[in-house]
DNA sequence: CCCTCCATGTAAGTCGTTACATGATTGT
DNA sequence: ACAATCATGTAACGACTTACATGGAGGG
């Protein structure tokens, strides 16, 4: 249900195609809502039908600029401060951790290293795109910022959590971890 | 796909049934990997059809108790070590703040004191949980508390990020933050 | 006897992915 | 000319949710 309020709240800043939004959805917004452009231009079509946003302009190579509509706006508005976000009732990670127990002790350590280091790569990441995006000091900017430290955050506190992992895998083996460093 | 993953795993730690694994998802992995009665049922049939679990017995009220075969400890195994986990391409909570900018700064900043709020009451029911487990030492254990710690982490991580975001929205607006305590 | 919990299943519908299909425009 | 990018759409399938439907067993 929640891609059409995505697009909402992107067409709320602004008109855009199909193809744009498609754009933003596999890059800043790849980590944080994700679609492919097949449910792009399905759930356009869907939101022009139910008249939330309609067709501003037309341009070269049939492309649609799209825009929002009052009755749109009323219906983003209401899902952001209205209904209770849900949080994340799926986790692979996580999931594959708990069922870790059905493995050697040596490959569920090599699991673990190997989710710090993606943790870590994807931190590095983070704080390039930060520090390479001059941030103007409008309301867009300061939120996708607050959005970044959160992936900040997120990633270093995935890889200390693989290292105290790790540490109590071998804890447990009774064995002492002198492998790091 | 990854229900039948979990399905697998779980049997993997012994036979139980569909009612059994139900209530699992529905308690302990329900912040980890949740799922409906209804796909628990169909994936068990699809699962035993592929070969990967079999009934193991039959109990009164009409009770089918399923255990993993060798087909089913191989797909387990490749699917934990050899496929590359997903991470989460999705968070619903974190698409709002991105949105934010289209609502009253002190909308948005209600809405980030509420997720304060809610990560403070999860991360204290994790801990919680936590004191109250008498963990054993066996290998179930040990990857069960990984889990949980993951939470725990998470969700301190989630209240501070939601008070330094509440600071750096009252900074924006040229106003010192002095609502809280 | 009745309520709660145990226990399983099916049907309809939504959401999301992958693959197919087509074509215009721009830059080199 | 050719490649890359812009631009939109549909079909088939798989994953997941909600609702419907049924009934046995055990405890008070």
């Amino acid at each position: 249900m929640s891609l059409r309020h995505a697009l909402l709240g992107l067409l709320a800043r602004g008109p855009a195609s199909g193809y744009d939004l498609m754009r933003t959805f596999n890059t800043t917004l790849s980590h944080v809502w994700s679609a492919t452009q097949s449910q792009v231009y399905t759930d356009l079509t869907r939101l022009d039908t139910a008249g939330q946003i309609r067709i501003a302009a037309e341009g070269p190579r049939g492309r649609k600029t799209y825009e929002i509509t009052d009755a749109g706006r009323r219906e983003l508005r209401h899902w952001l401060l209205e209904v209770e976000p849900e949080g994340p009732r799926r986790n692979e990670t996580l999931l594959r951790v708990f069922l870790l127990g059905t493995v050697e002790p040596d490959e569920a350590r090599d699991f673990l290293l190997a989710r710090e280091a993606v943790a870590r790569r994807r931190h590095e990441e983070y704080v390039a795109l930060d520090e390479k995006t001059e941030w103007s000091d409008n309301a867009l900017a300061l939120y996708g910022r607050l959005t970044l430290e959160w992936g900040k955050r997120l990633t270093a506190m995935h890889a200390d959590w693989s290292v105290w992992a790790v540490a109590e895998l071998d804890k447990a083996r009774g064995k002492t971890s002198m492998k790091r460093d």
